[in-house]
DNA sequence: TTAGCCGTGTGATTATTATCACTTACACCC
DNA sequence: GGGTGTAAGTGATAATAATCACACGGCTAA
C-alpha cells in the first residue's frame, strides 16, 4: 500500500500535526483538503442525532482521508477525523490534486486502486453486519483490528491499540452492554483474553468461522 | 451521469444481450469484463450460505457493473448480475480498459468520479441500516427506488419496477414477513398504497423524516 | 484519605426482528 | 372447473439486541 502512496508525496501540500484528541475536521465542514496519514492514528467517525457515534475506520500510516468529496460541487466532509494519538498528516488541496491527476495518469490509476480497495472493505463490512447481525459486526471488527494492529505474541494476536468497550461498540454499531456481554462470552470460551488492557485474540479462526469469513486478505479485511 | 459514461463507448468492446432472468455473471466467476448497461435492468445480488439473498443494486442505463475487481491480481466477481428484464450491456475487457485509462486521464478521472459516487451511496445505505435498524433499511430502500424508478403520478410517486415482497426484503436484509408487516403498517398510515401491483409512495417525506434523511440528492440516494 | 469520575460488569425488562405454521388470493394450465 | 404453484398476509412464539438500573474497582485530584 505504501508504494501506492509514495507518488502523492510529490504533490505540493503541507504537513499538519495533530495532538491526541484533536480534530482534523468535523462532518459538515466544507472540504478543502485531501489527506494522507504520515504517522499516528486517526479515528474516522460519524454522529447520529440520537447521540450515538458510529466509528468507521482507524486510519494509520499510508491511509488516505477525506477522499470522498473530491469531485463534489460543494465538497463537504461527511465524517469526523480525530487523532487517536499524536499524528501527522499530509494535506493536498483539491484543485492541486485535480490538476496532478489530470497530468499524471498513473496517479489517477493509483487512486482508483486505493478507492477500489475501500469499496471492497466496505462491502465486506456491510456483508458481515447484515448477514450475521451484531455478532457479525463485532467479530468482524475484532478480525479487522487484528489484521491492522495485531502483533503475534505467545498465545495469539495482541491488538496493540487501546480500545474501551464503548469505542469497540461504536465500531460495531452496538450498545456498550451488548458488546460487553459478547466479549465476556468470548472470554469464557477462551477465544479472547485481556492483557494489560489490550485484547489478545487466542483463536481468530473461531471468529472467522462464525461469520463465514471469505478470507479476503489483509488488504481488504482491515480497519484502515 | 450519462455524460460520464459516453466516453466509455469509444473503447472497443462488445454488446451482450440478456434475456430476463439470465445471469451476466455469478459471484466467484473469474472476472474478465467491465460492463456498463445500455438498456434494461440488472439485479446485483450476493448469496449467503444460509440460503439468504442480499440484493444490492438494480442497475439501469448508464450504470457500471463489475468494476470492483478491476485492479485485482486474480479478479473474481464478488456479486451476481442477473437481468431483471431483457437487457443489453457493453462489455470491455479489463486489459483494454487498463490501457485506455492510462492513455486518457479524463477517462480515469471520470471513473474516479463514478466510483466515488458509489462509495457515497454505500455509506449512506450503511448509515440507514446501522442507525435505524430494519425500518431504516426498508424506508431507505423505498426512497432509493423512488429516486431511481419513481414516476410522479396523481397522489404520489409510483415505483415503476415490479417487486415482490421477497425481493424488497432482500434489498433490506429483512425477513419477508417482517417486511410485509412494515409495508402493511405504512399502508395503514397512508404513507404508501398498492396500484396494479406496484408501490405508490404517497408521503415520501414521512419516510425521509423517520430515517433523518440527510437529503443527499438523487445522485447518491438511489439504487443504481 | 476520600470523594468523584470513568470504565466495566451484570441482572431485569422491554423492544425489535426472525421463524414457524398456516390461510387466503390469484394466475395459469390441463 | 379443478388442480397447482406462487405470492401475500397474519398469529404465535422464539431469538436477538437495546435500555435501564445499579454495583464494583481503579485512578486521581483536592
Amino acid at each position: 500500500m505504501d508504494s501506492m502512496i509514495r507518488q502523492f508525496y510529490e504533490i505540493p501540500g503541507k504537513v499538519v500535526a495533530l495532538k491526541a484528541g484533536e480534530y482534523l475536521f468535523h462532518e459538515g465542514d466544507s472540504a478543502k483538503y485531501f489527506y494522507f496519514v504520515r504517522s499516528g492514528q486517526i479515528f474516522i467517525t460519524k454522529f447520529a442525532e440520537s447521540g450515538r457515534v458510529l466509528s468507521l475506520r482507524l486510519a494509520t500510516r499510508g491511509s488516505i482521508i477525506g477522499e470522498l468529496p473530491l469531485y463534489e460541487e460543494n465538497p463537504v466532509y461527511i465524517f469526523n477525523a480525530i487523532a487517536q494519538s499524536p499524528s501527522e498528516v499530509y494535506a493536498i488541496e483539491f484543485p492541486t490534486l485535480h490538476s496532478y491527476l489530470e497530468k499524471k495518469p498513473s496517479l489517477a490509476i493509483n487512486l482508483l486502486k486505493i478507492i477500489g480497495m475501500h469499496m471492497r472493505k466496505q462491502h465486506s463490512k456491510f456483508r458481515d453486519l447484515v448477514l450475521y447481525g451484531k455478532k457479525g459486526a463485532i467479530y468482524s471488527t475484532l478480525i479487522r483490528f487484528a489484521n491492522s494492529y495485531g502483533q503475534e505474541v505467545d498465545g495469539g494476536i495482541l491488538i496493540t491499540v487501546p480500545l474501551t468497550n464503548q469505542e469497540l461498540a461504536n465500531y460495531s454499531a452496538t450498545a456498550r452492554e451488548s458488546l460487553n456481554r459478547m466479549l465476556s462470552e468470548l472470554r469464557r470460551q477462551n477465544v479472547i483474553e485481556m492483557r494489560d488492557g489490550l485484547i489478545l485474540i487466542r483463536d481468530i479462526n473461531f471468529l472467522k468461522q462464525e461469520i463465514q469469513c471469505e478470507n479476503c486478505g489483509r488488504e481488504i479485511c482491515n480497519i484502515e
